[in-house]
DNA sequence: GTCGGCGATG
DNA sequence: CATCGCCGAC
């Protein structure tokens, strides 16, 4: 079973690239962020066409999060529904062939000390929250998406330029960390203790070549699932040519179940 | 002496290939419609090296007209300063060399019977009392621009789509036929009388294949200068390649003067 | 800086 | 339906 992440700046944008990306490495599942349409707009057929089922929560122009699958996503949860504000779509979770997939787009956070930094901080609490009371670690469970977390130094080109901003500041890390003492372990870190490669690139930074970035998208098991995992990889690929996305999808491939 | 129109649809986004055509035709005067940017942001600079004054009145987002010349610019009018409305900048003249240049941006009109095709109608008179009130028939005067008015069938590809339409009613032509009866010549088809050329593409009607369109950019001369007139040519270079405007330049040569 | 959605105009 | 400016996010 292969489990793909992708943040694509727009689905329809990135349509293209995204069925290409499906035909190339024939995932089972994939989790789409920033897909920034409402989900009557959702190109649903087009993907049905390449063979998958899309599993929705949009809304028009920001956020918008999707699962993709070949077989049927069942138990699917939209949104927090733990009283807190629920208005930007960054959550979904299905179950797909047993095995419970989240999919998130934590939010930026804008900059340190921000009303959106205090949002993002929060919200990773109502993550771990929901993890602990409709989730066991003991069953497998990937929680993938973007992140706007690197979870250390190494995981950063330029580690000192980034000290202390958003992304890499203490706090956020913390939050990623206490996310994971729930029962989860970053999968690439773990499969690649000290493979340096990035899943989105910055341009923002004075003389940052292009190519350079940050790991901020990650896939992160229970241990059930880890155990089956095969693989991890960065599909560097999907960051060339024309019509990039700044992030690169991440992909895992897990022995198969069954799980009972 | 060289004269040339052309709406470039926003100087900024044109500025590359607005150079190459003076580097190309190496003309006196242009006028430019459509500049779309405020005068404080209008690429002065670049035009300067490349051997231009620019006389400009701008807005933001919409409109907006320009002379670029090699000689200064003098008695320069930037509106009709008749009472009526002035918040739109489509009219600038000015005096280069002895020949008073009159540039406009005539309202589109959106669709017959509009509000903004009877705003279009009254803008055409009004600019006729201008030339009434400060200008004189017997003296080199120019006045160029787009008239978004197609003057005759002739003008047109598909004449019958277009009958009745925006751009080609009765009133539009007879309007900009009023305006030559004060004393000016449509230079292009005073030379060529039964030459066919658009200035202008359309992608709206249906099968409209895109290099085909009708001519709306005009050169109207005094007698004065229409019987110095060498030449005058659309330029059809300028609608080729990738950041091609959809209007093409027109270009009328003359011979010098002096006028006294 | 760079992108994508949006809205207005043609 | 193509284009461009604008805006907001990153």
């Amino acid at each position: 079973m292969k489990v793909a992440t992708w943040n694509v700046n727009s689905i329809r944008a990135r349509l293209e690239r995204v069925v290409a990306f499906l035909e190339r490495h024939d995932p089972d599942v994939v989790c789409l962020q920033e897909t920034k349409v409402v989900d009557e707009v959702f190109p649903a057929d087009e993907l049905r066409a390449a063979g998958y089922q899309c599993t929705t929560i949009g809304q028009k122009t920001y956020n918008g999060v999707a699962i993709l699958s070949k077989t049927p996503a069942e138990d699917v949860v939209r949104a927090f529904d733990d009283g807190g504000d629920d208005s930007q779509a960054r959550l979904i979770a299905a179950t797909i062939e047993g095995v419970r997939c989240v999919c998130v787009y934590v939010p930026n956070g804008r900059s340190v000390g921000s009303e959106a930094y205090a949002y993002k901080l929060e919200w990773l609490e109502r993550l771990k929250k929901l993890l602990e009371q409709d989730a066991d670690p003991e069953r497998p469970l990937v929680l993938t998406g973007d992140f706007n977390v690197a979870p250390a130094d190494i995981d950063v080109h330029d580690p000192e330029a980034w000290r202390d901003q958003v992304l890499c500041s203490d706090p956020e890390r913390k939050a990623l960390r206490e996310l994971e003492d729930w029962g989860l372990v970053d999968g690439f870190r773990s499969l690649h203790p000290d493979l340096v490669a990035y899943t989105w690139w910055d341009y923002r930074q004075l003389g940052f070549p292009k190519n350079r970035g940050m790991r901020i998208d990650h896939l992160l098991l229970t241990r059930p699932l880890l155990e089956r995992c095969e693989g991890i990889e960065i599909d560097r690929e999907e960051r060339k040519g024309k019509g990039a996305s700044d992030h690169a999808p991440v992909l895992a491939t897990f022995a198969p179940g069954p799980w009972k």
